[in-house]
Formats: C-alpha cells, sequence, structure tokens
DNA sequence: GATTAAATCTAGTACACACTAGAAAAGTCA
DNA sequence: TGACTTTTCTAGTGTGTACTAGATTTAATC
C-alpha cells in the first residue's frame, strides 16, 4: 500500500512537471511513464484517462495557489493599509506560480489549452481564486485607498493577468527572482509608473 | 490566376479564425478544409504543410500588431508627452489583438503552444515588437516622466503581458471595449490604483 | 473545339495518440 | 513454501493526424 501511493504520487509529479514546461499537448501519456521509468499501460492502473490525471493536477494546483495568497494575507496586522494586502497576495502569487512548484505553474501554463470538459469542470476553481482578488479590490475602493473611477473586474483580470502572462518570459536561472516580478507588478498597478500629480481623468465604464 | 488568389486567401483567413479561437492543436488541416468547403489535401496545393500555413498567418498577425501601434504613434504630435505615447500604444495594441482581426489574435492565442520550430521563426518578430515598447519606455524614463527605479524590461513584459492575456477573458459582445481595456490598463500601469501620494519605495533590481 | 495548364478530389500511407485485455511478475502473509 | 493480492508488462485496437500519389475535373489558350 505504501509502494503504490508513492507510484502515483511518482506520477503526479512527472505530469505536472510536463504540463507545466510543455504544455497540454505536448504531455502524453507515453512521456510522463518514460520520466518514471513505466510502461504507458501502467499509467492506468492509477489513472482512469489522461484528463482525470491532468485534471487532478491541475486541482492541486489552485488549491496551492489558494493556500499561499491566503497564508500571507492571514500573516497581515488587522490594521493593514488595504494597498499592503494587495501587495502581498500579488507577491504571493508571483512566488507561487513563477518560483512555487510544477502544480500552479501548471494551471497557468495550460490555461487556454484544455479540452473543453478539463476547462468546463475548472470553471469554479477559478472563480473561487478570482473572489479573493474581488475583496482585496473592493476593500481598497470602498475604503477610499484604491481609485473608484476604473472597473473593478478589468483591474482584477489586468492585475491577475499581467502576473499569469509572466509565466512565458519569467526565466528563474535571471537575477529577477519571482518576488521581483511581484514588487513590479504591485507598483506598476497601485502606485504607477508616472512621476509627480498624475491627472487621474474620470474613466466610466 | 484569379480563384487562385482568393482561395489562397479563404484558406488563410479560416486558419487565422481557427487559432484566434480554437488554438494550435485544435486548428487541424481537415477543419481549415471544411471551413471553405474542401478536401484536407487541396490545401497542399497552396501550402507544403501545416505549419507553413500558420508560420504565415503569424507573420501577418505581428506585422499588422507593429503596423496599428507604429500608425497611431505616427499620429501623435511632435510635442506629445511621452506617457500619451504609451497611452496611444497601449489602446492601439488592445484594438488590433482584442478587437481586430483574426491574425493578430491568432498570435497571442497560440503563443506558448506552437511546436519548436515556429516558436524559433517568430522569435525575431517577437524581438522586434518588443523594441517598440522598449523605446516608449526609455522615452518616458529618460524624460523623467516615468520612474526609473523598476526593471524597465520587466516593466515592459509586464504591460505586454497584461494586454495578451486579457484575450483570455475579453469577451467582444459586453460592454466594454477593446479600447476601454486598452485605457484601463494604461491608467493602472502608469497612474495607478492608488489614490493620493504615493511612497514609490525605490525598488533596485 | 482541341490542347494545355490549373485546381481539386479520391484513396490511400504512416505515425502518434489514448486506451484495453490479459499474461507475467513482484510483493504479502499464512 | 504456497496461496493470494497488488502491481507492472506485453501486445495489441481504434482513431485522428499530417501528408502523398495520382486520377479527375475545371478553367484558360490557341
Amino acid at each position: 500500500m505504501k509502494k503504490s501511493d508513492r507510484t502515483r504520487q511518482d506520477i503526479l509529479d512527472a505530469t505536472a512537471s510536463s504540463l507545466a514546461t510543455a504544455g497540454y499537448t505536448a504531455t502524453t501519456v507515453k512521456s510522463i511513464a518514460e520520466t518514471i521509468g513505466m510502461q504507458d499501460a501502467s499509467i492506468y492502473y492509477y489513472f482512469s484517462s489522461k484528463d482525470e490525471l491532468v485534471g487532478e493536477v491541475l486541482d492541486i494546483g489552485t488549491a496551492r495557489a489558494v493556500t499561499a495568497v491566503d497564508q500571507a494575507l492571514a500573516e497581515l496586522q488587522d490594521d493593514h493599509d488595504p494597498r499592503e494586502a494587495l501587495r502581498v497576495a500579488i507577491i504571493a502569487h508571483a512566488e507561487a506560480v513563477l518560483g512555487g512548484g510544477d502544480y500552479p505553474r501548471a494551471n497557468v501554463r495550460t490555461f487556454g489549452q484544455l479540452p473543453p470538459d478539463l476547462t468546463h469542470r475548472h470553471r469554479q476553481g477559478h472563480r473561487n481564486y478570482g473572489q479573493i482578488w474581488t475583496r482585496l479590490i473592493d476593500d481598497g475602493v470602498d475604503s477610499g485607498a484604491l481609485r473608484g473611477d476604473l472597473n473593478r473586474s478589468v483591474a482584477r483580470l489586468i492585475i491577475i493577468g499581467a502576473l499569469c502572462w509572466a509565466i512565458e518570459w519569467f526565466d528563474a536561472g535571471e537575477e529577477v527572482s519571482a518576488a521581483d516580478v511581484g514588487e513590479h507588478v504591485f507598483q506598476m498597478v497601485v502606485n504607477g509608473l508616472s512621476i509627480g500629480e498624475h491627472e487621474s481623468p474620470a474613466v466610466s465604464v
């Protein structure tokens, strides 16, 4: 019963790694099996289909990302600035997806290339994750710390998008760390690149 | 000789449309042929391989995106604020990729799911496109309009990333237009979400 | 209208893929 | 050791894919 659990974990790990780097299509059952020194047919002793295996990897990925952000927010002081909460969440997300393990990365990497069934299966998970950010932005706007003239949904999606797309260019080997990327996103979307007084012309959408 | 050109164009259009909505893997030679009412084998009278066809679509896509941004910048007045140039470029990109035709959308949509050969083939095109943005940011920082304490490459990639990822959630049917998305990205990354004096703590990377 | 060229189709090949059935091996425990 | 269970393998099936060869049709030219 022990050996079986470890093999199952090995399969999940290999799948997560392949999804994170090669994407969904290039991740074949055969390639997964080769990575852990098995025949492809043996995979089906543990998972009934490729998509069930992939689905489980993605579930773990979202769970880890949620945990990372929740945990970072929980460590904040009670009287924190809403902007600080946003900063902590952004950096936690960046570290989870860019610097963290393969599971959250697999999630972002395969976004948009999954078959419809899998996309639908994870819709709720993504919605839940999005709600964390919705609350962060609502808190900021309602408390007067953040501008209220922008569409909050669009703002949320832009922040998450900037972070998610980073997976396409981020290189863990370079001198810019995952946290650095998060810090940059925060500095840009919250403080802005501009120097001096900004006009902040009202944008009504 | 006329008919031939139009059929070729039909193939390109159908491929762009499929790539933009379904992605690379789901875009099969057979499905392209079906769209225009042909047999899949007939495609090979015009293109020697699927990847050559896809490559040509992507070439057109990058060319159109570059043209859109260049044109928007060319219409600026000579004494424009560097921030205004960034704003115009961001909105032009948003309109080209989100609201524009299938070709630029195909580019962004298939980014990260192309076979290595095609990825390599378009590396130079992407670099050229990136240089437009590098210059915009350099102009802003050097003129003192934009903060210089952030890594310029990271800033550039974050802006482009926020725009590119929008293809995953943008819905042309909703009330938020492509230009609205661009305006939001500009407001956020240049003016920032924050209200009041920001500390802008130096970030050295 | 006959001849040539252009365009499309029919019918296939070869291969990679997810997945299955059942035999063989490895491990467990009396 | 021997009976039993768990795990892995061998050897396949069926399907979808890109692509090819050559016949057939459609269009242009003389």
